[in-house]
DNA sequence: CGGTTTTTGGTTGACGTACATCATTTACTA
DNA sequence: TAGTAAATGATGTACGTCAACCAAAAACCG
């Protein structure tokens, strides 16, 4: 099977290599009839530029950064795990990841850590962002330096970064109210939120679509002021403990945040009967879910994210197209049988 | 930033670039003190072999077919357009891909487009199989020619196929199963179940793990015989609709395999209060996910399947690592809130 | 109309690995 | 021990695209 290359076309086209080069990567100083002429050619010929010669050729390298939070949630834990394996995968393909893990929580830290980089910034970066006007001042000078920006997990919208990567999270409410809803079997009850922060989008987010769909179509459930958690299973096991002990019409739960651990450790120990839906896959969700303390988890998935986050920024940065499909990430409902 | 090449590696170890590539590909004819020389090298420059580079000189071409079946349903729709779509990306990437379209649920098609192939099979295979010895025959002489092969969707055990790419359908049958039994809340009723064919692997086991979940937790649902409705709307909206007719105790219904549009159908037409999980997203599901008619939605995302298909072919026919995290096809549930 | 810029097209050598070929050394056989 | 086979190492070219550099023609300007 003879593959087709640029050569072919330029002979076909009666013109030089270089000028096909020229058309392929659309760059000037080629006459409108000749560019007609090598298009023609490559579509009789059905030329398709490889990429592997492409790739090697351009001889650049991508330098990419992220910037997570260095919190000990399974879930960061996880993404943290998976951008070092992305590391060093994507040097195979001249990619470089670099990852700096900043205090939780701190806009500050974030710019300084983007300050810090300094000439080291490299062609793009990926940053889980936070609400906060000084980021997204940040981000807007990165963009201006012709730096590519996709924020990831945490979306900060009116700022100049390029592209999201993550989940919908007001959908990801929603799914958990949706879900609550048909779980809870009592004719009326209290229903309790645990989440993070409320300086984290995603939280704020998720709250927001559980509460729509919850005012909406659950008049049988009352809502109740969510908790902070800080992400932190000690805090959460606490606060929560002591709202189950005082309130005994809990008949459901959502916990949208980090801390997962201490959701579980305070429904075991409260021994009450409540519906209970929480994100990351840990092995403490999933031997919760086995053992029926709680009822659906959801996700994303942190792998794809990782490697959707790559991928982004090396289109962006070589200005190719994106394909959705791929990039889109997944709200994931996991219940007991379905665990991976 | 310095990328460091073969040559860096065989100076720092004190050999020849032939050596250094005999030592990458694992080619015999190098001394065991050599390799180990080559090695120290390679960790101490922290050497990783450019896979652009490595793909050009190759100059292989990579030869996959896919052998799926022309059935109407909105989800093998789907996968043909996906596979149509794979094959334009892969060829910038020397994988040539090609589709053959089989009569659905027969088993001398499959074997006939097969042998059809002759010399143009190439370097693997992707097919969706059925239980049948001829089949397993079938795959185990390409297998003996060292053509790759793995099952997609629907797997068949026990023939010499690699891989499987596709859900653990039993597992699916199960989530369907703990699905239903939250959503039913009549104390006692009846269940129905709608699938394509028992010679279809997947929806045999999807039906075997919604058993298994339905008589070890459900001892107040009764699942009725299956419905056959190969697959096709207009028969799975008589066969339906007659029973539902006849049998007022329905409480839920699980259709597992194609013509989910009867299904619909056949429940908007009864309305009847039936808690409702499917497979397949297509406009029907997620219509009915909308108005309530489905409750729940149960995937396999085609473009993932495919593109994982023509990954781990690849990854077969040169022996490479096989990424399992971002090969594990899950098992998405999807409701309401949580559509694309 | 000489000289300069702009447009257009050609030539040539990277890029980093794979692999065929040749050269040398070592091991083995009759 | 000559002769051959096997093991090991060195050299050079191909892969297909990119891009720097050069050449020629066309357009422009005073």
């Amino acid at each position: 099977m003879y593959r087709v290359t640029a050569q072919d076309v330029a002979k076909a086209a009666g013109v030089s290599v270089a000028t096909v080069d020229r058309v392929l990567n659309e760059r000037k100083g080629v006459a409108q009839t000749t560019i007609a002429k090598v298009h023609n050619a490559m579509e009789k010929l059905s030329f398709v530029r490889d990429q592997a010669a492409a790739d090697l050729a351009r001889g650049k390298s991508y330098r990419f950064n992220f910037i997570v939070p260095a919190g000990e949630t399974a879930f960061f834990n996880d993404v943290r795990r998976e951008i070092e394996a992305a590391r060093q995968n994507a040097s195979k393909n001249r990619i470089e990841i670099q990852m700096i893990a900043v205090p939780p929580l701190n806009a500050e830290a974030i710019v300084a850590a983007i300050e810090d980089l300094g000439e080291d910034v490299g062609d793009g970066i990926a940053i889980v962002a936070i609400e906060s006007q000084i980021v997204r001042d940040a981000i807007n000078r990165l963009r201006k330096n012709g730096v590519n920006v996709v924020t990831f997990i945490s979306d900060i919208p009116n700022s100049g970064r390029e592209r999201f990567i993550g989940i919908d999270n007001v959908a990801a409410g929603r799914v958990a109210a949706s879900l609550l809803k048909r779980f809870v079997s009592a004719p009326v009850g209290d229903v309790a939120v645990v989440a993070g922060s409320s300086v984290l989008r995603d939280h704020v987010e998720r709250r927001m679509g559980f509460e729509q769909v919850m005012r909406a179509e659950c008049p049988h459930l009352n809502v109740l002021p969510w908790i902070e958690g800080e992400e932190l299973a000690g805090v959460v096991d606490e606060k929560l403990s002591k709202l189950l002990a005082e309130n005994s019409n809990i008949v459901a739960l959502y916990s949208l945040g980090g801390g997962t651990r201490g959701v579980i450790e305070a429904i075991e120990a409260a021994k009450s009967d409540v519906s209970v839906v929480t994100t990351e896959l840990s092995e403490h969700t999933r031997d919760a879910l086995i053992s029926g303390v709680i009822d659906a988890v959801l996700v994303q998935d942190p792998s794809h994210m990782v490697r959707s986050a790559v991928r982004t920024l090396r289109a962006l940065t070589e200005n190719a197209p994106i394909n959705e499909s791929q990039e889109r990430i997944r709200i994931e409902i996991y219940v007991r049988d379905n665990l991976p």
